[in-house]
DNA sequence: ACCTGAACACCGTTCAAGT
DNA sequence: ACCTGAACACCGTTCAAGT
């Protein structure tokens, strides 16, 4: 009864060592099922068909899972871009690709957005590693658009220019990180569609990297 | 004892229909001094002096109360921006200072930033009111300044171009709230301060709107 | 009209105990 | 090594009762 959604060979695997992959994977249901992305601790763990502290075999509290939970969605945000990107040559047009891919991610699962920038981000004390570490892969999406772009003179960036390529991927990831949380928020204009929003931030940073 | 942190005119007051405006000070000093965002509702009703209930008769249920903070925060935000753009009249200025504003607020009061774009607007259901027109009057700081600067030929947007002025204001205000954002949560280069940021952002933003 | 105290269901976390 | 059940302090919310 307690285990009636698992078929046999995933209850026995939590004896295995995988409990902490289904805990995850259970969180990320639950986020983007109910859209809940305050759900308890408690309730993660009757999904997984577990008693309520088997968690703590695997995370150190909550916000560890949490942690784990907003890593596995950062990852997944940057499977989303790369998909994007994959086959385009020019810089501006994957600059564009991955922007509309980011937002669309982001405005098809608000619940999950919400947690990957919430709460594990904002615990107090010791920075979470399993989250920056992921964050760092997904700008790194960004980077390499912008230094091809930057190769390429697309954009006007000197090649040796470290700092001028910081600024132009700050820029982007900047403008499409805010448009997906404004549009998530209702605070973006709902004249315009998703899509149209994001060509119209995003022209305006391509613009700003064009070569005068 | 219960009121000792409270003069008697004050306690006074929550006699007479101030509690409300006392709760959501109260909560405001929570968030500023002690950067927790994720307070109780009875943390601030001890902090006001008053039993854990009281708050009911003042706002529907907690998050009611966030609306209200997270209204007042948004209120100060623009504040800072409606001072920091005073007396200057170059357009490309004004948003740059307006920008600077934001961002150094944000970082300033990381847990009142988080709060304001937060659990408040994430509830489910029905969309608080309160936080969405005082987004709304935040997002009218960089309208005017994007009205001016088309007025004045400074920003490539036709007079009577009301999408591009959206555009330009959404693209302005997701750049300074992304970056806010992501400086918060430690995923902006390290490298470079603040400000350094911001000025590079805000350029690559106000290029993009340049006149060619 | 506004506030209080008791009560309820729920939560995060700890601990002793089981296999 | 991994999991369970009891226990503790705390929380959001409701309700009856006070002024």
């Amino acid at each position: 009864m307690k285990n009636r959604h698992l078929d046999e060979s995933e209850a026995r695997a939590y004896h295995h060592g995988d409990l902490r992959r289904a805990l995850v994977q259970a969180s990320l249901a639950i986020v983007g099922e109910e859209q809940d992305w305050a759900f308890s601790l408690r309730e993660v763990a009757r999904r997984a068909g577990v008693s309520h502290n088997a968690p703590y075999n695997h995370f150190a509290d909550k916000n560890d899972l949490l942690v784990a939970v907003a890593a596995a969605g950062l990852e997944r945000l940057r499977d989303k871009m790369l998909a994007a990107i994959e086959g385009i040559d020019d810089p501006a047009l994957a600059l564009l690709a991955s922007g509309l891919a980011y937002v669309r991610a982001g405005v098809e699962n608000p619940a999950l957005y919400r947690l990957i920038f919430g709460p594990a981000l904002a615990a107090a004390g010791a920075r979470p590693v399993g989250v920056m570490a992921a964050g760092a892969r997904t700008r790194e999406v960004l980077e390499q658009i912008v230094e091809r772009g930057a190769g390429a003179g697309a954009f006007a960036i000197a090649p040796d220019d470290s700092r001028g390529r910081a600024v132009a991927t700050l820029s982007a990831w900047s403008a499409v990180h805010g448009l997906t949380t404004l549009a998530i928020d209702g605070l973006a204009d709902p004249q315009l569609s998703i899509d149209e929003l994001v060509i119209g931030v995003t022209g305006t940073i391509l613009n700003g990297l064009r070569p005068r």
